[in-house]
DNA sequence: AGCTCATATGGAATCGATTCCATATGTAAA
DNA sequence: TTTACATATGGAATCGATTCCATATGAGCT
């Protein structure tokens, strides 16, 4: 591959003139354009990105990190955040953690060998280290659906502990007080998911119930650990709770066949919601009555904030509270 | 952000010793390891990727390009392909093309311009486009899924013909004589998904069908795609084909989903078939019957030749065409 | 003592593009 | 005619790591 030395000699002219061209600086003339564009052509030359990265101090790259890729939810985040870059022209190196800290450390570390000019994590395993990170690179890191504790790391949070108490009440109206609890983090832990989490224990105070630790689920994540969650359940089938929330749709599709499957009817014998309302929720042989996550403006809204504090520029920011809504969508499910 | 230089300055040592410190060389004397093991860690010292890639003119990043992450077939594909690719070192630079070939061209630019070492298309807009750069640089494209002309450039392919015969068949045998018929490509032209049309146009040659040219439908990728599609047949509803033929089950759960909403029933009256079993097909509200791809098996192919190509190591493929079979895997729409 | 070879080290050259500096020419204003 | 400023150009220095080259020391052998 040409460098644009050999283009410069080809021309006839100095390199500088041809870095000028190459960039659109005003001072060259018409001649040497002409002579320049011919030598480019002819040895068919492209610029190194890397030279130009190394010179620059600057990649045009966004990292973008995910938890798991088959999950539709993320995918769909992901699908729209990457449009969004792309019309800004950057590109997006993407890494799923698939609960590995690990995997995230090493993420992370693209942004101190520079790599990426920044990074939206949509999934953090380990809070202190991105804390750390975030401390090195403040305007470089930006959460998604993750809260952190001191608040000093920009993020979009959505009212995740208001709409799963929507999503209780809703329940609790229908007449149900056998409450099952299913987490993709973990019952006690401050961290992933704990804003929903702390909705239901909040709940159940409210409403003085009680819980059975049995009922209780922690990380879990697809439709496999539903179906197991069902075995579960049903190892006492005298007894059996009445509503069941869970954390994605994944596992709530999961726990509906494989009830169904053994003759318990959703919603009549178990009343079930789902989480993010993916887009089979509507189609599931149950249609899953499920809290809707605006994925597009959520999207929208990380990218707005992450290219605003990198570039400084006034990127109009036209996602508002209103279209960061979570929402409870009825269905037949519950 | 520390530079080697200061490194090599801070303990009193030349920028060699540094990079050979760095890189593992073993011409390095104890105390010098010390002393710049220690320089390192106050200076909190990270080497510069950039730099690295410029200078070793490699870059130890993948590109792969897909039509649409939101489709689950793609996120899974995807999903196995960033694990694969990570095992081995690799980052993976990511696009989608949503059916827009400028930015495929753009996408292929990052070959030219050495952003990637390599590149694995899943998904082809411009066949031509594909084959220029293929030219240029053999070795460092693969095919997923996507065949070429010429058959000059390292593909997967698996049988779709066959499978897609299968899945006619299996209809045939059932007593369906009125087909319809739904491409995520074009029905004449010779590329994306053609040896599925291909079978198609050849099975109704076999048993002397005809065909209905409004009961073809081109260009269909979502369930909302094939929600209208539903409509479009139920305009004239005095003759409805008694079975469809369908390209992805994003499709076909669309479809059923309409046109049970109007009364007609999948499979008594309808019989759907879809393709890709993708997760959710067992969990629709009638469990696809649908031609199941070997996403893992295909994706661990796809790198394992990339990379062979790429660093001329005997990776060892232990993928075999065994596990490259598609298979009809039946259920209840058909 | 003289020779060879392994071990060790510093620093210049290199990768390829950008930018600054020195310099030259042309033209309008004083 | 002198001054000033816009236009135009070549090339050295730079970004940060790696590698080659020159050189030095010490051990082992004859």
């Amino acid at each position: 591959m040409a460098t644009i030395k050999e283009i410069a000699k080809k021309a006839g002219v100095g390199v500088g003139t041809v870095s000028r061209y190459l960039n659109n600086h005003p001072y060259v003339s018409d001649d040497k354009r002409i002579k320049i564009k011919k030598a480019i052509d002819e040895l068919n030359y492209t610029p190194s990105a890397i030279a130009t990265q190394l010179r620059s101090n600057s990649t045009k790259n966004i990292g973008v990190l995910v938890s798991r890729f088959a999950n539709p939810f993320f995918a769909e985040l992901f699908d729209a955040i990457e449009r969004k870059l792309n019309q800004f022209g950057y590109q997006v190196l993407v890494s799923q953690t698939h609960d590995d800290s690990a995997a995230e450390q090493r993420f992370l570390d693209q942004l101190k060998n520079k790599q990426v000019d920044g990074v939206i994590l949509a999934s953090v395993e380990n809070h202190q280290l991105v804390e750390k990170f975030a401390k090195s690179y403040p305007n470089k890191i930006v959460l998604l659906n993750e809260e952190n504790k001191d608040n000093n790391i920009p993020s979009i949070v959505l009212n995740h502990y208001q709409a799963t108490m929507n999503g209780l009440e809703y329940l609790y109206q229908k007449g149900h007080r056998n409450f099952s609890y299913i987490t993709g983090g973990d019952y006690d832990n401050k961290h992933h998911g704990y804003s929903r989490t702390k909705a239901f224990q909040d709940f159940l105070k409210t409403h003085q119930l009680s819980i059975n630790n049995k009922w209780v689920f922690s990380q879990q994540h697809t439709a496999l650990d539903g179906q197991k969650i069902a075995q579960d359940l049903m190892i006492d089938s005298r007894k059996l709770p009445d509503a069941v929330f869970t954390n994605s749709d994944e596992v709530a599709i999961g726990l509906i066949n494989e009830l169904q499957k053994n003759g318990i009817h959703v919603p009549k014998d178990i009343a079930i919601v789902g989480y993010d309302d993916q887009p089979f929720a509507r189609f599931a042989e149950v249609p899953l009555t499920t809290i809707r996550q605006p994925i597009n403006a959520m999207a929208n809204k990380a990218v707005d904030i992450l290219l605003k504090n990198l570039t400084d520029s006034n990127i109009d920011e036209n996602i508002t509270e209103q279209d960061l809504k979570l929402k409870l969508i009825i269905r037949k499910s519950a």
